[in-house]
DNA sequence: TGTTGGTAGTTGCGTGTACAACCAATTTAA
DNA sequence: TTAAATTGGTTGTACACGCAACTACCAACA
C-alpha cells in the first residue's frame, strides 16, 4: 500500500533564501568588504548606483525590497563614509538623488571582480548553460514580483 | 570608441536576495502565517522538521544557515506555541532533539498548500522545465557551499 | 582516572530590518 | 485657488539575527 501522497515542501522559497545566506557568507569572505567597514547590504545598494547612478532612494528601495526607512540610513552611513552624496533634486524638492562620489565609483573596481570570483568559486561545478537558465529564471521571478509590488 | 569592458556585476548574488525577499513577502501575504502568529523563519524551521521529525538544534542550524543562538529562540517560541518539544537525548546529554506535537504536523496540511500555491503563482509565468532546472541548480548549489560550510 | 580539546545549547549585546507615525512637497480634484 | 490625497524621506520602536562568552557534556589520550 503507497503512502499517502504529502504536500511538496515549496523547495524554491526555501532555496532562494538558503542559497542567498550562503552567497552572502562567501563573498563576505573572500572580499575586502569588511576590512572596509562595510557589510553585504551596502554592496547591494551600491550594485544599484554603480549601474545607475542619480537614483532616488525610493527607486532604491523597490529594486532592493527594503523598506525606505532602511534605505534611508544606509544611505546615511554611505554619505558618512564618502562613498556616496544626497543631492536634492531642484524639479522635486521631496526627493534626493543619490550621487557616488569618485570613492564611490573606485570601490567598483576594487569590489565587484573579488564578489565576481566569490559567486564564480561557489559555483564552479555547476554546469554553465543550467547556471545561466537558473540566473535568467530569477530575473524573471524577480521582474515579475517587483512589478506586482509597484501595483499595489 | 568602444566603452571599456566593465566587471560584471554577479547577479546571481543580487538576484537570490531579492527572489528570496520577493518570495517570502509573497508567503506571508497569501498564508494564514500572520493571523497564527507565526513568522517566515518558523515555517522555515518547521520545513526540515516535517521531513525530518527529531533533528538536533545544531541540524538545524546548519540546514537553515543560521546561527545556533537564532535556532535555540525560534526553538523556543514555537516550543512555547506548543508546535514542537525539545526532548534531551539519552545517548547524548548535550543535545536535545526536537519533535513536532500533532499540533505541529497539523500546521503541515494547513499551510504547504498555502505556501506550494503561492510560490506556484510567483512562478505562474516562468517555462516549466526552466524553472525545474533553476530548482536543480539552487539545490547544487545549497549542497556545495553548505558541505564546505561544515567542513572549516 | 584525570586532563584537554571539541561540541550542543543558552544567553547578553550590538545591529539590520520592517512597521508606523510623522513632515514636507507634489498632484489631483473640487 | 484651495482642500484632499499621494509621495519621498526621516525617525522611533520592536524584533530577528550574528557574534561571543558561558555551561554542560563527550571523546581522546596520557
Amino acid at each position: 500500500m503507497k503512502p499517502m501522497a504529502q504536500e511538496n515542501i515549496p523547495s524554491l522559497l526555501f532555496l532562494s533564501n538558503r542559497v542567498a545566506r550562503l552567497l552572502t557568507q562567501c563573498v563576505l569572505e573572500k572580499t575586502d568588504l569588511e576590512e572596509m567597514g562595510l557589510q553585504p547590504q551596502h554592496m547591494g545598494v551600491l550594485s544599484d548606483l554603480w549601474q545607475n547612478d542619480g537614483l532616488r532612494q525610493q527607486d532604491l528601495a523597490v529594486s532592493l525590497i527594503k523598506d525606505k526607512g532602511t534605505i534611508a540610513r544606509i544611505i546615511s552611513f554611505l554619505e558618512e563614509k564618502n562613498i556616496l552624496i544626497r543631492v536634492a533634486d531642484s524639479q522635486d524638492k521631496r526627493t534626493k538623488r543619490i550621487y557616488l562620489t569618485h570613492k564611490g565609483k573606485q570601490l567598483r573596481q576594487h569590489l565587484v571582480p573579488q564578489a565576481e570570483q566569490a559567486t564564480k568559486d561557489a559555483t564552479a561545478n555547476i554546469d554553465k548553460s543550467k547556471l545561466q537558465t537558473c540566473v535568467e529564471v530569477l530575473n524573471e521571478i524577480y521582474d515579475y514580483l517587483n512589478s506586482c509590488n509597484r501595483n499595489d
